[in-house]
DNA sequence: GAGTGGTCTAGACCACGAC
DNA sequence: TCGTGGTCTAGACCACTCT
């Protein structure tokens, strides 16, 4: 027995309901990204409600990406953006479209600084914390194609502070899971377009004032909090992207 | 009593082929865009079976957008894309986010053409057919904005090619639905980047060569036939899009 | 009050996946 | 063969909208 239900409508339906006290449950800990959660009929008892309440419950914690159901086998927690998620705004040479190779990365630099206003707001920091900041270039097959800026709060991710860049992985995404307990649940990435700045051509290897598209990122754990900020610069030669419209 | 089930699973649900079934009807006209379709509990009734199953093949023809549900009301036809959506991918000067201005729109040209090998495939045409091929400017406040070359098959849109551009609306998609009958459904735009030639710079108001961003957009009517190519031009520093992933 | 979609139940059986 | 999610039923009651 988990949580017995309340009486009748507070305010939402009892599935809404469930769905919250069934986030709050993953949000806890209590099942990792990537395990199996009891199984709809379980879930069904242990709440004391019909089997068609809980799969509405699970059906809405589906739709937001937090768990994901496989015929046969059982309802999962999400294991979250896999990282290589920046390559769909870009289409590099020679690259086909189902292909997903992912761009080795390089840190060029990584330092500790105080959080901005901004920062300190999205981050829901005490103003003055602490940021971590790091330069990335990411490279396909040695030729130089985006350039990051990536900001992520301390405490939080205390342990990439104290460790050495050049052991890290390609993709940062995994690596948050794994060193530091986060796991990356949603984007939101405004694209716009800029020209390149004398460092930025140099590094990307373009000239000076080449056009460039923009993409702001901020990315969301699972709990909904944002976790980190981050520009990413590439050649506007190689922008492409698809959007479908209702 | 519309169309009788036959038995059972010749490959997919029953709710699966209820949806197919109202789909149908919808496309032959039975409802039009905006009407009411008959209540779940009579459809449940015409189709012999339970409610929830009629509700399940709803849900998915709603997620589809070819149908809305309105507590209270009724299940409506969608009226389709309101045409302003270009909108999305540019932020003009001087408009705040939550600002929806529609731009006036001028027509530049306006011809009939032998269809391309590409235009008779996608518009699944008959090589060389006729296609109707307008130039349009579109403005914000006397400021040229987005510069489009529009691709409409015929005999569908022959009702265009036979009136006077000078009278048409500021807004092409619910034009095509009252003249033509053609209610655009889904659009997908894919965005990269260009430079302005002589032309299209002096169209815009801007310099040769000046950096924009490209949309190329395919728009289905509610059948999931395409029957619009655009291609759309706009200054790349009034770019502006937001993306969701996961 | 009548009609609509929305929620909820308690049960049955089917289809998939692993053992 | 067993446990999982997926489909389907027949009924009940609730919440919203219009008249």
């Amino acid at each position: 027995m988990s949580t017995l239900l309340t009486d009748h409508t507070p305010g939402q339906s009892r599935y809404g309901k469930l769905a919250q006290a069934l986030r709050d449950r993953i949000l806890q800990g209590e099942w990792a990204p990537g395990e199996v959660i009891p199984a709809e009929s379980t879930l069904a008892q242990n709440y004391g409600v019909a089997l068609g309440t809980i799969r509405q419950a699970l059906s809405l914690l589906v739709e937001d990406g937090v768990l994901q159901r496989r015929h046969g086998k059982g309802t999962f927690v999400t294991k979250g953006v896999d990282g290589a998620s920046m390559m769909r705004f870009f289409r590099f040479r020679g690259l086909d479209d189902g292909a997903s190779i992912t761009p080795h990365s390089h840190i060029l630099s990584s330092r500790l600084r105080a959080a901005s206003v901004r920062e300190a707001q999205v981050f829901s920091m005490t103003q003055g914390a602490q940021v971590l900041q790091l330069e990335r270039l990411r490279s396909l097959d040695t030729e130089p194609c985006l350039l990051e800026t990536i900001v992520l709060p301390l405490p939080l991710f205390g342990a990439l502070a104290d460790s050495d860049s050049h052991g890290w992985d390609d993709l940062l995404y995994p690596m948050y899971q794994e060193r530091c307990g986060v796991v990356i649940q949603k984007t939101q990435d405004t694209l716009s377009f800029s020209q390149l700045n004398a460092t930025q051509a140099k590094r990307l290897k373009l000239a000076v004032s080449h056009p460039c598209v923009l993409v702001e990122r901020q990315a969301f754990d699972i709990a909904g909090r944002c976790v980190e900020l981050r520009t990413t610069r590439g050649d506007a030669y190689s922008f492409k992207y698809t959007a479908q419209v209702q």
